[in-house]
DNA sequence: AAAATACTTTACGTTTACGTAAACTTTATC
DNA sequence: GATAAAGTTTACGTAAACGTAAAGTATTTT
């Protein structure tokens, strides 16, 4: 059971479910910085670390750019002097309250989607009330419950 | 204390911090149907409320396509029929498993985040010892909480 | 070794979401 | 009524994030 150390291009595309196309992309931005044995990329578990970050990333809705930035600052960082590790810091502190942002973003769209989602039940309940008052004998055996 | 109840495109380019360019552009896709006054777009409440909707959309990584998609859909709702209902409500769903993502991703993007800053101040400190063995009669007076 | 499969580079194309500039009209101010 | 300020349309430009195609190399399978 020992952790796989390396892997191709299309085995991180399959389990990630991006196109080589990007991965190589990301490459070229220096978001990744894959091994090769002769021109053949190979990465590593931290490559795919790497990418697993990038994705969220973007789905956090950070640009490929500010993700680099970070990437780029953390290695830094790791050799860093002071006045890196407080720069490291400060982008770390907003990072945070960007993620405040989203967080209360979410929370006000899923209290939209609550009185939404409320709004639509109850026309559905005015349209099935509507039908059995139109034709009473009919549906009379559908139960209440009932999925589409 | 009434609240006002039009705007015109700048007040609300400084509201939102958006250039009137942007708002121009939303209407172009669809998204805004400001009245107008000759040629001046005048915006109600409710354009108001769009303005901020689109612009958290965007915070949460939607798309203008897919934000216009919401709102055309909940307009042609309120007058829908069961089928429109039934649409709504499935898409209502995804976009909170959308969320719901997005929610898990902002945890492991904070834990991430606060582990980083953990190894900051770490290294900081660590650089100030050194410091210190270093330069043990220098400094003697700085305060351990000194800010930046 | 021939064929199929996976991988590579190079390079042009595309979509989204605006920026920017030009030239014009309308509205407010002095 | 001139002039500034704000608004308008039209249209071309641009950066990001890939898609897609071409044409070649390397590796595996038969």
């Amino acid at each position: 059971m020992i952790e796989k150390r390396t892997f191709s291009i299309s085995e991180l595309s399959n389990e990630f479910d991006v196109t080589t196309r990007s991965i190589r992309f990301y490459e070229d931005q220096g978001l990744l910085r894959p091994a090769r044995r002769g021109q053949t990329r190979i990465f590593s578990t931290k490559d795919k670390v790497r990418l697993k970050l990038i994705l969220r990333g973007k789905r956090m809705g950070f640009s490929l750019a500010e993700t680099k930035e970070l990437f780029d600052l953390w290695d830094e960082t790791s050799t860093g002097n002071e006045k890196q590790l407080l720069k490291m810091l400060t982008i770390l502190g907003n990072k945070r309250a960007h993620m405040e942002q989203q967080k209360s973003d979410i929370a006000m769209a899923e209290m939209e989607i609550e009185t939404a989602e409320l709004r639509c039940r109850e026309a559905l309940s005015d349209l099935q009330k509507k039908k059995k008052q139109l034709a009473p004998t009919n549906d009379e055996h559908r139960s209440a419950t009932e999925q589409n």
